[in-house]
DNA sequence: CCATAATAGTTGACCAGTCAACTTTTTTAT
DNA sequence: ATAAAAAAGTTGACTGGTCAACTATTATGG
């Protein structure tokens, strides 16, 4: 019966999603003692030092967030002065995002501290293992489309 | 210049992200699809089909779950008709959430359907590389704490 | 041209996750 | 015995993430 049992700590996706909580509880509080900003925030500051990205729609690429996401996000940051918003006069759709002074001034502050997590997070990490690491989550994310043979089970009705 | 731009691809923090995402995505339309409940709700259900776990407090505890959260799934799922509560007469403050007929029926149902889901996910892995991305895993979540030496960049304020 | 479709972004609705305040009940310490 | 502290849940507030409807603008086919 206890083969029916849940072990949760040898679930592949409940460690996931408990190191994933873990990793952005760190990054939060992080940012927020920081920069009093969120971490959605923080994401969309640092994908616009990136010069290619200047819509919303270039975020939207590059960090595969929802568009109502940013758009929300852009207008809390743009409430906080830290990026300024423009539709280009050839397309009135569209808003060209930019980092304001301050928003520069932030990335630039924050961006040493951010990249001293990452190594920090990374420093028991051989190359070889981050390598081996990077590999396996690239795998695991080729799985997570439509499962196959599901409908097997399902027809089975067992 | 283009030191400063974000390789979110080469993120351990992003990438874990987005597949994070990704697995929530599969299992919540699978159990949409299959049992019209939500992860939440499945992951106290499935923790529930452990003899050990009675109480809330025990689902916070095996499951790392917010208290509150926990609460208003459960409340759900009375409602729902999959769990009863009822309060044991040694305690008054605890509820003793237990699996309805119903409830044991759906978990028997989906229960082989989430393995097939977890057998899916790890097909390409081998045991050794299972074990490597476990401990891979667990080596980032001994690293989740606060980070030794950040104030000292903090201090610099550069 | 002009109606229709497509695009960029905004907004509303809903669920999940986190935090804190609050209620009720039990424990503890005097 | 009783006041204070702690425990177990509940609830409210706020943010994050996802989806769909909606607006405004631009592109396209007849």
């Amino acid at each position: 019966m206890d083969s029916m049992v849940y072990d949760l700590n040898s679930h592949l996706t409940y460690r996931l999603a408990r190191l994933q909580a873990q990793l952005n509880a760190q990054a939060s509080g992080i940012l927020k003692t920081h920069a009093q900003i969120s971490l959605s925030e923080w994401r969309v500051l640092a994908v616009l030092s990136n010069p290619d990205v200047k819509t919303q729609k270039d975020m939207m690429r590059a960090m595969s967030l929802d568009k109502g996401q940013i758009s929300r996000t852009v207008k809390r940051l743009e409430a906080k002065q830290l990026v300024e918003q423009n539709a280009p006069a050839h397309d009135h759709r569209q808003r060209h995002v930019t980092l304001s002074e301050r928003g520069k001034a932030l990335v630039k502050r924050i961006f040493p501290i951010m990249m001293k997590r990452q190594a920090h997070l990374q420093s028991e990490f051989t190359d070889e293992a981050l390598d081996t690491l990077f590999s396996l989550l690239g795998k695991l994310e080729q799985k997570t489309g439509p499962i196959p043979d599901l409908s097997l089970i399902k027809n089975l009705k067992d």
